[in-house]
DNA sequence: TGTACATCAGTGAACGCGCGTTCACTGATGTAC
DNA sequence: TGTACATCAGTGAACGCGCGTTCACTGATGTAC
């Protein structure tokens, strides 16, 4: 009586070609990112990120027309990350008799933590933003700018804003957004060493304190 | 009658060998700063250097021993200017009675002349911050760090914050350095264009005053 | 002042290497009948 | 279900190029006598 044919011990499981040729994608996304970790992109080369993944060179170009290509999709997983995190501060953030330190602590921790979740990604998107290619860094650049337009939004719901100018809230979210970009890099830079970790969140509360400080005895200096 | 002979027309005048070799020491200088203006530091190479220079690749030897100690002498001079910076905005800052416009004002007139007189230097260290070659990195780190350090001493001297504790002090040092690194790379990045310079400069003059209003209203929140 | 020698910034040929990209190909997977 | 053909991710050889670095050299400048 003969068995069932068996489950194959492939090395490789026989998944349908599309699947395959995603997994291949990922791959080469994920080998960028890690090799623009200890260097920029603009010195990563195609054939280390193939050697990396495990293809030939020239299989790459079934994927990426350059590596260009492969950083601009970088910056919009990352740029994802950036919203994710600005949704995850929003929320709950309606409950407007909250005290300043609740909401700073409340950002602070939703900062380390996409931070240490996504490292990498926060390390390529601060390098690549001064030192990417051209159209890398424009795309990083247009998202901060976006972050920072959504953020003055928010800034527009704390109680004591009521009258600031336009050009007031914005400022004041690059002046946020400065702040959690740095501090993003510091974390990125103390990640592993937790004495230091704990410093810069540390630090990063008390700037938004302060910034905030600011801001609610802003208009009442200006006027 | 023989005439004395005429000064030689020579392509290149008959200096002293030692100032010769300045001359092409500081060539080399200027050409990989301006060659780093439009990739990073890790992109230039040692003969696009030598092209630029005008001299053979090999002769590059006879200066410097790699690309990344010019890159570390570039850095020097760079924090050099960092620190002049600094000495441009204590001058006359004894005067205490000055108002909170005024010393911000100065601040930020300071940071305008030296980023638009040094801008490839300022460009420079932006990028190499971040995406330098490590030696390059951890030199600027340092400066940067120094850089905090010393104006920690002079927020120090500003009435109010007597009672401060030193990580209070260094914070907000931090966040005026991390603001005002953040403002001079959108004023390299915003050079040429009147607009957004006058834009840029506007918003840090807000940014500073901002952050004074949030320490001088510090202590008696956090009492 | 004149001569003989030392120094050394810059030269030019040569090397081996990793690069991006081309091209014709292979062979497993997918599809039409 | 079985067969014949199409698709296409990955292969492997080959190319020309710019790279950093070596080496022996040249010839003007500097120095000792």
């Amino acid at each position: 009586v003969p068995v069932p044919a068996p489950v194959p011990a492939a090395p490789s499981a026989p998944l349908p070609r599309a699947e395959r040729k995603e997994r291949t994608r990922r791959a080469i996304l994920d080998a960028t990112l890690r090799l623009a970790e200890e260097q920029t992109l603009g010195t990563v080369s195609l054939r280390q990120v193939a050697k990396e993944v495990g293809i030939v060179p020239t299989a790459f170009y079934r994927h990426f027309a350059s590596l260009d290509d492969v950083g601009l999709e970088l910056v919009e997983e990352a740029l994802g990350a950036l919203r994710g995190m600005l949704r995850d501060v929003r929320r709950g953030a309606a409950a407007d008799l909250e005290s300043l330190t609740q909401v700073t602590d409340r950002s602070v921790d939703v900062l380390v933590d996409h931070v240490s979740r996504g490292r990498s990604h926060f390390l390529f998107v601060a390098r690549e933003r001064v030192a990417g290619p051209p159209p890398v860094r424009e795309a990083i650049r247009h998202g901060i700018e976006l972050f920072e337009r959504e953020l003055a939004t928010d800034v527009a719901r704390i109680p004591g804003t009521e009258g600031w100018s336009t050009d007031d809230l914005r400022t004041l979210s690059r002046l946020i957004v400065s702040s959690m970009v740095t501090t993003a890099e510091e974390m990125v830079h103390a990640a592993g060493r937790p004495g230091a970790a704990a410093q810069v969140e540390a630090d990063a509360r008390t700037q938004l304190r302060m910034v905030l400080v600011g801001a609610l005895n802003w208009r009442s200096e200006a006027d």
